[in-house]
RNA sequence: GUGGGUAUGGCACAGUUGGUUAGCGCGCCAGAUUGUGGCUCUGGAGGUCGUGGGUUCGAAUCCCACUAUCCACCCCA
């Protein structure tokens, strides 16, 4: 296939077979978030780039590397959305969302692009399922996200992920903390891979994250994350901890579960999997205190949470029967009278909300009868000089080898009766 | 941006140390006494073997480059 012909690198078709198991999803993250009262938003696919470099922070990966940016006309330089939180929390400032009642729960299903090399579960296109809980400080925020978040991967029947949650603190015990870590690995800067060499001075909670061998020794003796914060931090991450054992919410605590997203602060969460390869983290989320006020609007405690349906799907494919709308009734005729009357039958029937398929193609009685088990069919029927000339139609069950006979003028009202038997 | 694997009809694949008109399965279309599906049988359409160069009498097969794709690093959902 030419190159112009074929979807840009890292984006995906997602072809009518595959929607079935994306509506699915999408149903039960609707339905999940509605039960925990959450309203589902929009926002645009591109914002002012500055939006993002104040909020997703301007050091890292994803604005230094990943956004696609472009300038319009007048020389505005925009971005495609590379996540949803900044864009959530800009539309609920401009319009005053966050002056009403608090606490504001919103959810989203959108897409976002990251310019990055593809790779399982990683794509240049991408879907989230996110929401955003707005007002409370206390930890029953943190708990209600992930509680949703539990809820619809239970919903979904996701084996074998591991919820892991860790306190990154508040800015204040954050930069003691950093600062120990720092001195910590600097110690052994010459024993440490080359990546975590730039992060020591980059991102230096980035070090807790490294997956290389070399690495691993020096981890297990850094400092522990949970002993640096301070007194409020330790009895918010506390308090999160005795509703997750009240509710019954399995859980890890991993200190070394950072996000790449500078706007976090206190709790980080992450669902993983370990049928994914490399891209394991299915769900990520956590507070964002201080985000609000740095775009300018009253300080508003925040926590939430994005999930990553690209990979969801990855885990679900081929492993959830989805139960899809198969047609009622085929409809088929033989020459060109008898597909007028075929329309109008059809056009009733559709009237009652029965799925109704006619043929298209002008196609001998036999393709059409096959057509009509191709698509699943409950009954069919074919409408030609007999029936016409007979002013009735013999409507057979594909199933079984049940006939019923049924008049043309009436049929949508009698076929609706034989089918609600 | 770095490293490794792969590239053959719509899909999944075969193709032997380079050797005639490139194959199989599934799918699709059409027939098997004239207006009725599923099973079976028969026939048919559809491929410049990712693209461009090179080696050779001869390349799907060997070499080079490019592109795409997959996996991993990085990063993240």
């Amino acid at each position: 296939m030419k190159t112009i012909y074929s979807a840009p690198r890292g984006t995906n078709d997602i072809l009518p077979e595959d929607y079935k198991i994306w509506q699915y999803i999408i149903d039960i993250a609707i339905e999940n978030s509605e039960k925990f009262g959450f309203f589902r938003m929009q926002t645009p696919t591109f914002e002012n780039i500055e939006l993002f470099k104040r909020s997703v922070g301007d050091g890292t990966d994803i604005v230094q590397k990943e956004m696609f940016s472009f300038k319009d006309s007048k020389g505005r330089h925009l971005a495609l959305r590379p996540e949803g939180t900044a864009a959530i929390v800009r539309a609920t400032i401009q319009h005053g969302l966050l002056n009403s009642s608090l606490p504001l729960k919103i959810f989203y299903i959108m897409n976002f692009f990251r310019n990055e090399r593809p790779q399982t579960g990683r794509y240049k296109e991408f879907y989230q399922f996110g929401v955003e809980l707005f007002g409370a400080y206390s930890a029953i925020a943190e708990f209600e996200i992930i509680s949703l978040a539990y809820s619809f991967l239970n919903e979904l029947n996701v084996k074998d992920t591991n919820l892991n949650i860790n306190s990154i603190g508040c800015q204040d015990c954050r930069k003691n903390y950093v600062y120990s870590l720092t001195k910590y690995f600097e110690k052994y800067k010459e024993k440490i891979c080359e990546n975590c060499k730039n992060r020591l001075y980059n991102n230096p909670l980035r070090l807790l994250d490294c997956k290389e061998k070399q690495c691993e020794e020096f981890k297990l003796n850094a400092p522990n994350i949970l002993n640096y914060v301070c007194a409020d931090c330790k009895t918010h991450f506390n308090t999160l901890c005795n509703f997750l054992n009240l509710n019954n919410i399995p859980y890890s605590v991993n200190p070394y579960i950072v996000r790449g997203l500078d706007y976090y602060t206190k709790t980080v969460f992450e669902f993983v999997t370990n049928n994914l390869g490399a891209q394991n983290a299915i769900c990520g989320g956590g507070r964002y205190d201080d985000l609000i006020q740095k775009l300018g609007a009253p300080s508003t405690p925040a926590v939430g949470f994005g999930v990553g349906l690209n990979r969801l799907i990855l885990l679900l494919k081929n492993k959830i029967k989805i139960n899809y709308k198969i047609p009622h009734i085929y409809v088929g005729a033989t020459d060109e009278e008898a597909l007028y009357k075929a329309s109008v039958i059809a056009t009733n029937l559709r009237a009652r909300n029965i799925i109704t398929q006619t043929d298209l193609m002008s196609r001998s009685v036999k393709s059409q009868m096959k057509y009509a088990n191709r698509i699943k069919a409950m009954f069919s029927c074919i409408i030609g000089k007999n029936e016409l000339t007979k002013n009735s139609v013999n409507v057979k069950s594909m199933s079984g080898e049940e006939n019923f006979n049924i008049s043309i003028q009436n049929f949508a009202e009698e076929f609706e009766r034989i089918l609600k038997n």
